[in-house]
RNA sequence: UGGGGCGUCGUCUAAGGGCAGGACGUCAGACUUUGAAUCUGAUCAUCAAGGUUCGAAUCCUUGCGCCCCAGCCA
């Protein structure tokens, strides 16, 4: 039970989550026991569906707790009574379950509203906050520019008395919406916006979804949102990027509310990391809810919506999400992801846990001439690379574990049959494996047949093909599947294609803004809109057949429809008598995909070479420095004429503090000491924490200078001064640092190294001189970073040969 | 223009002074009664320029590029 919060760091291999920046901040907060234990959250808004946007971060703070064995709690962030509703928060914490999570810590931040309302009354009794009366315009304006602090307006000045009763009053319902607001008194000149006196509270006369018409005054996010952390107990609060200007009021409001030394609590911390958005798709919850209100999709889980509850329907499964979720990892940087890494996630995921049967989606009738007795054919459920993974049982469609040898449906042969219609070419590309007239191929399961006779209907078009079937000694180069026209099931197939047809609608859409027209194609519309890049084809309905079988198998049953892809009956429309297939993802098709290119090619579209960046000139190629004022031009010659080198001396000469230090050391060694200042002394220098002053830096250097230490050794000593305090010169007596180039005592330690490595020395002599450093690092490390690098260099390069 | 964040294969990410690694994609081959899966191999990257260092993706400097911030949205 009371374990120490530093053995709750789980090892590496124990991790779901990769080691990221988030989780070295917990390691070290464990470590140091600054918490206890870890509490995260997932703050959704409910003012739209969750999406792909939404899997992810929920990944994050659910994932990072489970590892830390904490807990994360689901947190409907409803400050915002307009656009906020019960269905949308039913809907995301039915995601949230579906994808796994624990929701059983749920919570409402417009459960804190008394709570909240309490702590700004703290707020202006400290005199921490005012009532503003000013327009929401006039409040802009006031709000300064960039470059223009903010002025203050006459009611900044309120005293707390009035502050409080007009904040009571705004309360009891006095003022108009707008009439009055809440700020913060922080600092309206800082160069940070969010801190120019933000908005605590407003007033809107507005039902909300939970509490109706109990308040009209809603807390902001920059308040509502760090105060209920606190409240949870929430250790570490992850948000996106965005809000990173935000963490200043965050931590102010955590200083002002929840200093550690009065609850005697580490106050929770923001961290922020980079979104990730999906090619091919929109994540933004204002233009989800555009296609869906222009009818474009069907609603909220049109299968083609990156919605959670659209990919759930459509059949991709929660496992899919989180692997995908997983794979594109964390970072401070927003990024687009490739739509294959997350095709490749619900491909990996299904191609293990579905049966394949056969489908045909577009039919063409095929009657085999010499078959007039129906036959019935046992194919297995599995291919063999399954069956062989399966290591003993493999599921049926009903989930019962059998045998591979008994995991088979029955599928009939009749002598009307059905096949792809593209799998039929009167005329075929080169390379073309299925039939053609004359030609054989193999029907999966059931042999080799001949195609004998194309019949062709008044329009050109083929209806009917007539094919014998042929021994098992015939000769076919590909497969195709099939359903017996006459016991196959008629269905219904929805086939799903990308919604948008370029990667990145929202760019593309800037790229056509009539403010900034582009100068490539003038027959573009000028349409600003990322509707204009719907994918027309992003639903393509059929009717087929499917084999006989898939009308046992239990509902949410997913299959390979082989050579077609993964598919299972859509949720909402199929019915027993009506059957509906949703197509989860195609396999990939790289016939397909050589079609489609050569394609493109012939078009003569070859896409990415033209961009070559050609007018990125190595123009500038001499280093641009910002130009000196005179006074620094002085300092700067000063500098040059002691023997400082002209990068160093630049450098110095635009930084005051640098070059305060060095002023107080001896003129005579400015040459020398200049380039350890700049490069080993100016973080500390600037950051104020220095401890090492110009003598001692100076005598250090002697040493140096003296040969009696190296570089290395010089650099790890000034490393531990910072550290310590103590004088370099004598923590290199103390602990009778001097450097080794004594050359047997190199070759010995060279060559214990080499002998650790024999692998790697191999590799070396083979052509991979990048493992010198390698070696030359190990070498140091034996010697306690004693070795004389330049003589283990030439050492290490004789040895090796 | 002020403040802030961020730049590593085509994409996502690892290495935080010492082997630029992995995943996805792509290409080639093997296998194949799914043009799938599987297996093998290959291709491919540190934004740029200077500096420090035996050694720089990593430290220092300058420049370039992208993103966020002036809602009583979150």
């Amino acid at each position: 039970m009371s374990k120490k919060p530093a053995d709750l760091i789980p090892a590496p291999e124990a991790r779901h989550l990769p080691p990221n920046f988030i989780t070295e901040v917990i390691d070290a907060d464990l470590q140091s026991a600054r918490h206890p234990h870890i509490v995260t959250r997932f703050p959704p808004e409910p003012n739209g569906y969750a999406h792909l946007g939404h899997a992810f971060a929920s990944y994050l703070d659910f994932m990072t707790a489970q590892d830390y064995g904490g807990v994360c709690h689901l947190r409907l962030d409803d400050t915002n009574p307009e656009g906020e509703t019960q269905e949308y928060a039913d809907s995301i914490i039915r995601d949230m379950q579906w994808l796994g999570w624990d929701t059983s810590r749920l919570f409402y931040a417009s459960d804190y509203y008394e709570q909240l309302y309490g702590y700004a009354e703290t707020l202006i009794q400290k005199g921490l906050a005012y009532v503003e009366s000013v327009s929401g315009d006039e409040m802009a304006r006031l709000r300064g520019t960039v470059d223009q602090p903010g002025t203050p307006s006459p009611y900044r000045e309120r005293g707390v008395e009035e502050n409080l009763d007009l904040f009571r009053r705004m309360r009891a319902g006095e003022f108009k919406t707008g009439e009055h607001a809440l700020r913060a008194k922080i600092d309206l000149a800082s160069p940070n916006f969010k801190l120019r006196d933000p908005v605590l509270y407003r007033i809107l006369h507005a039902s909300h979804y939970r509490t109706g018409d109990k308040w009209c005054i809603y807390p902001m996010y920059d308040f509502a949102h760090p105060i209920s952390d606190a409240i949870e107990g929430i250790t570490h609060s992850m948000c996106s990027l965005e809000f990173v200007d935000n963490r200043a009021i965050y931590d102010w409001l955590m200083e002002n509310l929840f200093p550690a030394r009065e609850t005697g609590k580490t106050p929770p911390h923001q961290y922020e990391f980079g979104r990730r958005s999906l090619e091919y798709t929109v994540v933004s919850k204002r233009k989800l809810r555009r296609l869906v209100s222009e009818g474009v999709v069907s609603g909220w889980d049109d299968p083609r919506m990156p919605t959670i509850s659209a990919q759930r329907r459509r059949g991709v499964t929660p496992e899919a999400i989180r692997a995908f979720a997983s794979q594109i990892s964390v970072s401070r940087t927003n990024r687009t992801v490739d739509i294959a890494i997350f095709e490749n996630a619900v491909r990996d995921d299904l191609n293990v846990r579905t049966p394949r049967v056969m489908a045909v989606t577009n039919p063409l009738k095929v009657t085999v001439l010499n078959l007039d007795e129906e036959r019935t054919l046992r194919l297995p459920y599995w291919p063999p690379d399954v069956r062989r993974d399966s290591e003993g049982l493999v599921p049926l469609p009903s989930g019962e574990r059998v045998p591979p040898e008994e995991a088979v449906r029955e599928v009939p042969l009749t002598r009307e049959l059905v096949i792809e219609r593209e799998d039929f070419n009167a005329n075929p590309p080169k390379g073309f494996k299925r039939l053609t007239p004359g030609g054989t191929v193999r029907l999966r399961g059931a042999g080799i047949i001949r195609c004998d006779e194309v019949v062709t209907g008044a329009d050109g078009e083929v209806q009917e093909l007539r094919v014998t079937l042929l021994g098992e000694e015939a000769k076919a180069s590909g497969v195709i599947h099939w359903v017996s026209a006459t016991r196959g099931v008629s269905a219904e197939f929805r086939l799903f294609d990308r919604l948008f047809s370029v990667p990145e609608p929202d760019a593309e859409a800037q790229q056509f803004d009539p403010e900034q027209p582009g100068h490539e194609d003038e027959s573009q519309p000028l349409d600003t809109d990322f509707m204009h890049f719907l994918n027309p084809h992003s639903l393509v309905v059929t009717r087929g057949l499917v084999e006989p079988s898939v009308t046992r198998a239990p509902e949410g049953t997913r299959y390979q429809f082989e050579r077609q892809g993964y598919f299972w009956r859509d949720p909402v429309d199929s019915r027993e008598d009506a059957l509906v297939f949703n197509r989860i993802i195609t396999l990939k098709d790289t016939w397909a995909k050589r079609a489609d290119t050569t394609e493109t090619r012939a078009e003569g579209k070859p896409k990415p070479a033209a961009e070559k960046k050609p007018e990125k000139a190595r123009v500038e190629a001499a280093p641009t420095r910002p130009a000196l004022t005179p006074e620094q031009e002085a300092t700067f010659a000063l500098l040059r004429a002691k023997g400082v080198s002209d990068n160093d001396a630049n450098l110095l000469a635009r930084d005051a503090l640098l070059a305060t230090y060095l002023e107080g050391a001896n003129e005579a060694l400015f040459g020398a000491l200049a380039p350890w200042v700049v490069n080993e002394l100016a973080t500390p220098l600037r950051e104020g924490r220095n401890r090492v002053t110009p003598e001692q830096l100076a005598a250090l250097l002697k040493l140096l200078a003296e040969g009696s230490i190296s570089v290395r050794i010089a650099r790890d000593v000034l490393a531990q001064a910072q550290e310590s305090g103590e004088a370099p010169a004598s923590i290199v007596e103390r602990q009778g640092l001097r450097v080794v180039s004594d050359e047997g005592q190199l070759r010995a330690a060279i060559q214990g190294v080499l002998d650790a490595n024999p692998g790697k020395v191999e590799e070396y002599r083979a052509g991979r001189k990048g493992l010198m450093g390698l070696f030359t690092g190990q070498v140091m490390r034996a010697t306690n970073g004693k070795a004389d690098p330049k003589v283990v260099a030439r050492l290490l390069g004789e040895m090796l040969g």
